[in-house]
DNA sequence: TCAGATAATAGTAATAAATACCATTATTGT
DNA sequence: ACAATAATGGTATTTATTACTATTATCTGA
């Protein structure tokens, strides 16, 4: 990723401008506002790039496209299998056995993932 | 799922006798030494099926197809990037942080998937 | 015991996400 | 400005997974 490149910059604009984990087809959309003729193939291979390099987050989705965040800080995620948005859980930062496990198994950890699977509170209340 | 297989039998069978976490692909090849003509689609539906109805898991690996594990008591894992093996973590079973969560968020929580990614000890020796 | 209801399957076709390819264009260091 | 080559657009392809449907297997209860 050495030089850059008015897609890859509008790319990481738009998916640094919301909070709503999107997918890469969202993000295209959004980009074509912008970059009307800009390939779907760009798209996919910029964000893996920014997630690589760990500009943005690709989250995986249980029955569904990927995700893409871009707050790259240590944060986990509520994923609401009714609706399907994902929110952000800023408190409970981060899982600190990490070290310990290192030590004991050692394996090398790069990144860790913790999500929660279940109905956000708008989706509680359209179930019966 | 209220009418028994011996189809279903013999996926349930060969998931819960490796800890493998073997995609949909392992899976049918393994049950087709038993039953030559079963249908990949009946892998995968009863595969499904199995995970909704608890007795297995499913996990969402990056940039690969779906897992599945035949362990459904609550533990995490360890996602190696390279060799794309999958490791248990029992020692370190449960985020307790749950019912703090619902508290807090409302969001009403299902399951809970932890991963960490790295690189496994055999592939951290053919790194150089 | 067996006949009707229907859940489940096999085989195949279709879908959707993601990647591969490649000729053309854009960026960068000199 | 120019050569080297990274990056793109457009398209084709792959791969995982689901949908479809005629047939088969399982279950219930008369
Ligand atoms: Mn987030
Ligand atoms: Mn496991
Ligand atoms: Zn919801
Ligand atoms: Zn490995």
């Amino acid at each position: 990723m050495s030089r850059k490149s008015i897609q890859r910059d509008a790319i990481l604009r738009v998916i640094k401008n919301t909070d709503s984990h999107p997918g890469a087809d969202w993000v295209y959309a959004e980009v074509r506002k912008e970059i009307p003729n800009i390939s779907l193939g760009t798209v996919y291979r910029n964000l893996r790039l920014l997630a690589q390099a760990g500009e943005i987050k690709e989250l995986d989705i249980p029955g569904g496209a990927n995700r893409f965040d871009g707050i790259n800080t240590n944060h986990h995620h509520l994923v609401c299998e009714k609706c399907g948005r994902i929110f952000d859980l800023d408190k409970f930062a981060d899982i600190s056995i990490e070290a310990e496990i290192q030590k004991k198994t050692g394996f090398q950890i790069r990144r860790q993932y913790l999500k929660f699977v279940g109905l956000c509170t708008e989706c509680q209340k359209h179930e019966e």
